[in-house]
DNA sequence: TCTGGGGTCCTAGGACCC
DNA sequence: TCTGGGGTCCTAGGACCC
């Protein structure tokens, strides 16, 4: 038997912006009055990304505009986020973990697997353990976490969720699942959303335990194979290994954007995409992969999203070549509406070590590929905007526009 | 004054081949 | 010349995660 612990801060990106302010000098703690994290409304970002427990107490939830949040509570104390910090903070944690076990896995900025399996003999069982962990976190760092365990990833991530915040919570067998899990309403279980829960209500299935107790059958008919997916969760059904899951299994790479101002005219489009297709690039490059699909992606000013992608005859990594792709990829699928968003992404990876090129343009692409790594090594030196395209130069949009960050903790959300 | 941005996986339908 | 059928590839869109 395994034994799995899942280790997630409490309101993450508030959490870490509260104890940083603090440090700073500030006198109040962002934690203990109604405050949130979120993006700039005059750019149209303006959507709670974390809330503090006192703001949770108005009824503000993650993902909410934030007009609406401050009609609930009009003395909220809004603060912008500040990703590089977020990304330390995450780096710090993952630190104390790897301490704590030879295995890890990050699933997302705030979230980390550890395996204990094998570890009571020399370490003791795990509830003492997780609480001394748990300590170790809050005396160092400064941050709660809520830490679950259970027998898999599944269960030790829904028992972190269990009650918040700084706790330890345990589903370790059937008892405990029954007693803790199966009251809990449906869409409290991973990869059940909004869409599941509706189905699944139709069907009168509202707590976990009812789509435990449920004929798979019946779910396969009503929710094709994601039915059975959910169904093998709620019975605690998941056997899959805490693995470092890093570059290697990166299956695509996007930036995408939310624009000031709706844009209605080719030319501006194309600085956006070109903007957004250097960070791409430069990501995909850093991990050393070639793409084989292009995509882009388009939101209209009435939020209305639609995509389109092609195969390309040769794997890339080149900036020019993937731009080139892209804005025929535009000017295929716009339908001409104003735009709100653009997005690039590229898919279909394979290593850059062994690319084979076409017998055309060898030459060219090589001359190009010189270009991208001397351009990435001068911005890796100097930062990303030391170079920038001319067309970029009036200084609408930045040279590279897109978060880089996050590479190392892909989150998967359907093999946990 | 108008809802972010980063991902993964699954499904359906059409094109094409045999 | 006609309405069979299996298989693969490609694309668009939807659902889900944090």
């Amino acid at each position: 038997m395994r034994t799995i612990m899942h280790v997630d801060v409490n309101s993450a990106f508030l959490s870490w912006q509260a104890v940083y302010n603090l440090q700073k000098g500030d006198k109040v703690d962002l934690r203990q009055i109604p405050s949130v994290v979120g993006g700039s409304q005059a750019d149209r970002h303006g959507i709670v990304l974390a809330k503090s427990t006192p703001a949770k107490k108005y009824g503000i939830n993650t993902g909410e505009v934030l007009w609406q949040a401050r009609q609930k509570c009009p003395d909220l104390v809004v603060v912008p986020p500040d990703y590089e910090l977020y990304i330390k903070c995450s780096d710090a944690l993952a630190e104390i973990l790897k301490e704590h076990s030879p295995l890890i896995q990050r699933f997302s900025i705030d979230e980390a697997f550890l395996d204990y399996s094998g570890m009571s003999e020399n370490f003791g069982p795990p509830v003492p353990y997780a609480y001394a962990l748990k300590e170790k976190i809050k005396k160092t760092l400064g941050f709660t976490v809520n830490i679950g365990i259970g027998p898999n990833k599944l269960l030790a991530k829904i028992a972190g969720d269990l009650k918040k915040p700084d706790m330890v919570h345990t589903l370790l067998n059937q008892k405990e699942m029954a007693e803790k899990m199966w009251p809990l309403p449906v869409q409290d279980l991973f990869m059940v959303g909004r869409a599941s829960k509706k189905k699944l209500n139709d069907i009168a299935v509202y707590t976990i335990g009812d789509l435990a107790k449920c004929e798979p059958e019946i779910l396969k008919y009503k929710l094709k194979s994601h039915g059975i997916l959910i169904w093998q969760y709620a019975n605690g059904l998941e056997e899959s290994p805490v693995h470092e899951g890093y570059n290697l299994i990166m299956k695509g790479i996007g930036n995408s954007t939310t624009i000031r101002f709706d844009v209605i005219d080719r030319k501006t489009a194309y600085k956006v995409l070109l903007s957004l297709t250097e960070s791409v690039a430069y990501r995909l490059r850093r991990v050393q992969a070639v793409c084989g699909v292009v995509s882009v992606s388009i939101r209209t000013s009435e939020l209305n999203m639609y995509s389109h992608q092609r195969k390309l005859f040769n794997r890339t990594d080149v900036t020019n070549e993937i731009y080139k792709n892209v804005v025929e990829l535009f000017n295929e699928g716009w339908q001409g509406e104003p735009i709100r968003h653009l997005g690039v992404r590229v898919t279909d990876f394979s290593s850059s070590e062994f690319t084979q090129f076409s017998i055309f343009d060898t030459k060219d692409i090589v001359k190009k590929q010189a270009l991208d790594s001397a351009i990435d090594r001068i911005r890796n030196r100097y930062g990303n905007s030391i170079i920038k395209r001319a067309v970029l130069a009036d200084d609408q949009f930045h040279a590279m526009t897109g978060g880089m960050g996050a590479d190392e903790y892909p989150v998967m959300s359907t093999i946990l």
